[in-house]
DNA sequence: CCTCCCAAGGTTTTT
DNA sequence: CCTTGGGAGG
């Protein structure tokens, strides 16, 4: 390679490179550059020096024009490692990377992609002497591992856990973080605050131990990357002297993300030459429950009056219709700058809208309607799901095996949530940081070694006594001999903390799939597995050995980062998200926020009621409200083709209760002449259900789709009926298909007897009035599709 | 002191 | 539904 990485030698007396040095050398590569880009592309290609923002709307060829930017820094001469790109997902940087690799060839690979997080991680690892308390050891912890510290915390401050939840907490410390406030600072700042409540007081003295805790783990959650290299930065600097100098040319995607942490890295990173791009979408601000504040973007041009601001309004990916529906929904927003899309795209499909009885429903005519697609030409690789909640994946996926449909869930609870992934991860983190208590406390007795909960509890007190590690206790004879356990368990202590030390030694003689190997197979663990005949053990061995494939690779594509060290730093940076192969033909699923950035040929927009999307818990303050019709505008730009909305009259809770709701209120935002409507009229036994094309009779009216009013609205999401699972569906079906006659009677689960009045509605709207014996109860008016209620046999 | 079994309670979105 | 914690047996 032409360019070699000086990083830490000689990269001070490397020669000023100015734009366009080697213009009449590389003009042809120049060309090929700007080939195809519109005016206002072109000028933010060109545009190299000095602070610049891109308000880059959804579909405009953002990414694009950040690759092409990327080149030409190049094709001026730039070296490739004083370019600093900095994207949001590791995706998105991947996918930059091959983009520019493809345009200026190898050059490209020493451009530094990466996320902020993985940014820091490498920064701090370098720098990690100028840290306060860490040592180069360090670990990175990932949610599941910080609860667990938290909880710790909570129970030893002896706070009530059900009034201090763990992730009620740990997202306080998260924004605090964020907002560069230790736990020393968050402390003052609650003491001074005018309304101090005793839950803040609580929550900085779990934040003051949590922080001690982490810190003599030797482990920093994803938050304190973020916050040390801003400290770094501000208290030494030397050491931001040296990266502003190395990195001359900054590219910060999806600005409007970026949270105050992320804001100061590249305010410090930037202070001194200026070259800094900014990209970003205020519309598509989806992050402001992390922490991300919009007015970073909103503000640029305050920061920097230099800047040169362009905007790119016209929209590549989406047909008219699709686009218009989006800016409809987006305007309904007050809070924002004013903005619209144009597209010269074709005006395309109306979009369709199916609204369907019960989720189950709901997921089955999709499956229909994507295999018809598939029929139609398109492949199931064009075809995305998207859903606001997690949650509402089981479902739809359940439709997609019903129908041997195949389908790829996207990011989510996943692969390294899992228990077996955790732990054979707790063994290197053990391995790679003997501070590691929680890796320790993990797998101590995985598999079983006879080493119980109380054993754990002696050690830690031990340990904390002494301000060691509980590694250091069972490692030294001379310590594990004062505390009081059985001979047996000692000597099982014995052993393990030799196994440990033993692997210790293997992890320079190994890769780091061998070692994995060697863990799995000297362990025990595998054996355990292996022996024990519990039905989802052998889902665990495969997942194991998936997981020594994921090292395998990994050692094979990046064999110089191949240590221990590296591979802890890329699992616990990259999500599953990172993981998609797109070699198979089938449909992706996956929530909102993940799909940012992505584009379909079709999309469905799933569970379109008001409680999801927007949801419950966001519908009582109007920024939280307007983030949430934020997201509905990026799930609708993901479309290019067709665009499905659909929603369900009621859907099933977690625990097999039922909950009633209705359409949201983003849908009534988009024009009605945008949309074909259709409606499952009555509930089928198959998993073809029917549903009626519903015409407007007006152009101002549709059935089913009116206006609800807000109380409505609120009733029903608060509306909340018990049934028991199956048995309870089979019998609201019968219960709408029963021919109900005044006079009939009926018994309510809650309200007891009762004489129907009179019978109203056709189909799923069906309502009794009944006039309940109990005369506390007296005459309701229930609707047959939710009510509990049987018919009493005279 | 460890392990197995049962009940209860909890879901926004993610680096 | 799935994880977590408490209680009884071994």
């Amino acid at each position: 390679m032409a360019y070699s990485d000086p990083f830490d030698s000689d990269y001070y007396e490397e020669e000023e490179i100015e734009q366009g040095t080697n213009e009449d050398l590389q003009s042809e590569a120049i060309q090929k550059i700007f080939e195809g880009l519109n005016p206002r592309q072109v000028e933010a290609v060109e545009c190299l020096q000095g602070p610049l923002l891109i308000m880059a709307g959804a579909g405009s060829g953002k990414t694009r024009v950040l690759t092409c930017r990327i080149a030409n820094l190049l094709a001026h001469g730039v070296a490739p490692w004083r370019i600093l790109a900095i994207t949001f997902t590791n995706k998105a940087a991947n996918e930059m990377k091959t983009r520019a690799e493809r345009m200026i060839g190898e050059l490209a690979k020493s451009v530094w992609l990466s996320t902020f997080h993985s940014f820091c991680a490498k920064i701090l690892r370098i720098e990690v002497d100028s840290v306060d308390g860490y040592n180069k050891n360090f670990v990175i912890y990932s949610m599941s591992d910080t609860k667990a510290v938290v909880r710790d915390c909570i129970r030893e401050l002896n706070l009530d856990e059900k009034k201090f939840m763990d992730t009620q907490i740990l997202s306080r410390i998260s924004m605090a973080k964020n907002n560069l406030l230790d736990s020393k600072k968050y402390k003052e700042a609650v003491l001074f605050a005018n309304n101090k409540s005793e839950y803040e007081w609580q929550v900085a003295n779990v934040y003051e131990l949590y922080e001690k805790r982490l810190l003599s783990l030797n482990a920093m959650d994803f938050d304190d990357l973020l916050m040390l290299t801003v400290r770094l930065f501000t208290d030494h600097q030397e050491i931001l002297n040296k990266y502003q100098e190395r990195f001359r040319y900054i590219l910060v995607d999806e600005y409007q993300d970026t949270n105050e942490a992320q804001y100061q890295i590249m305010k410090l990173l930037a202070a001194k030459y200026e070259n800094v791009c900014v990209v970003g979408d205020a519309d598509q601000s989806i992050y402001g429950w992390r922490g991300a504040d919009m007015r970073n973007i909103l503000n640029f041009e305050t920061d920097y009056p230099e800047a040169t601001v362009i905007k790119l309004e016209q929209n590549y990916r989406s047909t008219k219709m699709i686009l218009d529906a989006a800016n409809a929904v987006i305007q309904h927003n007050k809070y924002r700058k004013p903005k619209e899309l144009w597209t010269e795209n074709g005006d395309g499909e109306k979009i369709i809208v199916f609204e369907a009885l019960t989720g189950f429903y709901e997921a089955a005519k999709i499956v229909n309607e994507i295999a018809d697609l598939k029929r139609n030409g398109f492949s199931y690789n064009d075809v995305a799901l998207l859903y606001r909640i997690n949650a509402q994946s089981r479902i739809l996926e359940e439709g997609f095996v019903r129908a041997g449909i195949p389908y790829v869930i996207v990011g989510g609870l996943k692969f390294y949530d899992r228990m077996e992934i955790k732990n054979i991860l707790a063994y290197l983190r053990l391995i790679y940081n003997l501070q590691d208590n929680m890796s320790l406390k993990r797998i101590i007795n995985v598999p079983r070694r006879g080493i119980g909960l109380t054993t754990v509890a002696k050690l830690q007190d031990f340990a904390e006594k002494h301000d060691i590690s509980i590694f250091e206790v069972i490692s030294n004879a001379w310590l594990l001999n004062q505390v009081d356990v059985f001979p047996k368990t000692r000597q099982n202590l014995r052993m393990f903390s030799e196994f440990i030390l033993n692997c210790r030694n293997m992890q320079d003689k190994l890769s780091v799939n061998k070692l994995i190997s060697y863990i799995l197979k000297n362990s025990g663990y595998m054996t355990e597995l292996q022996t024990d005949s519990k039905p989802e053990d052998e889902a665990r061995i495969e997942n194991l050995e998936e997981f020594i494939n994921v090292a395998k690779e990994f050692v094979s594509k990046s064999p110089e980062e191949a240590t221990l060290d590296g591979f802890l730093n890329h699992i616990s940076l990259i999500s599953d998200l990172d993981v998609v192969e797109e070699s198979e033909d089938r449909v992706s699923l996956m929530t909102v926020h993940s799909a940012k950035g992505l584009e379909f040929p079709v999309v469905f927009i799933t569970g379109m009621e008001e409680g999801i999307f927007p949801h419950s818990r966001s519908l009582l303050r109007e920024d939280q409200l307007e983030e949430e019709r934020r997201a509905c505008y990026v799930a609708i730009t993901r479309a290019q083709k067709k665009l499905y909305i659909t929603f369900a009259d009621s859907r099933a809770n977690f625990g097999g209760d039922t909950k009633a709701s209705c359409n949201s209120r983003f849908l009534e935002e988009i024009p009605r002449e945008y949309i074909d409507f259709y409606k499952q009229k009555t509930a089928t036994k198959t998993s073809t259900p029917a549903f009626v094309h519903l015409v407007p009779r007006s152009s101002v009216k549709i059935e089913g789709l009116s206006k609800v009013s807000p109380k409505m609205r609120a009733k029903s999401n608060v509306m909340s009926m018990n049934t028991k699972k199956n048995k309870e569906k089979e019998k609201i079906s019968a219960n709408l298909s029963r021919n109900w006659q005044p006079g009939d009677r009926v018994n309510h689960k809650k309200w007891g007897d009762g004489i129907v009045l009179e019978v109203k509605g056709l189909g799923t709207e069906r309502e009794l009035r009944i006039k309940f014996l109990d005369k506390d109860v007296g005459i309701k008016t229930l609707s047959l599709m939710y009510a509990p209620i049987t018919k009493v046999r005279e």
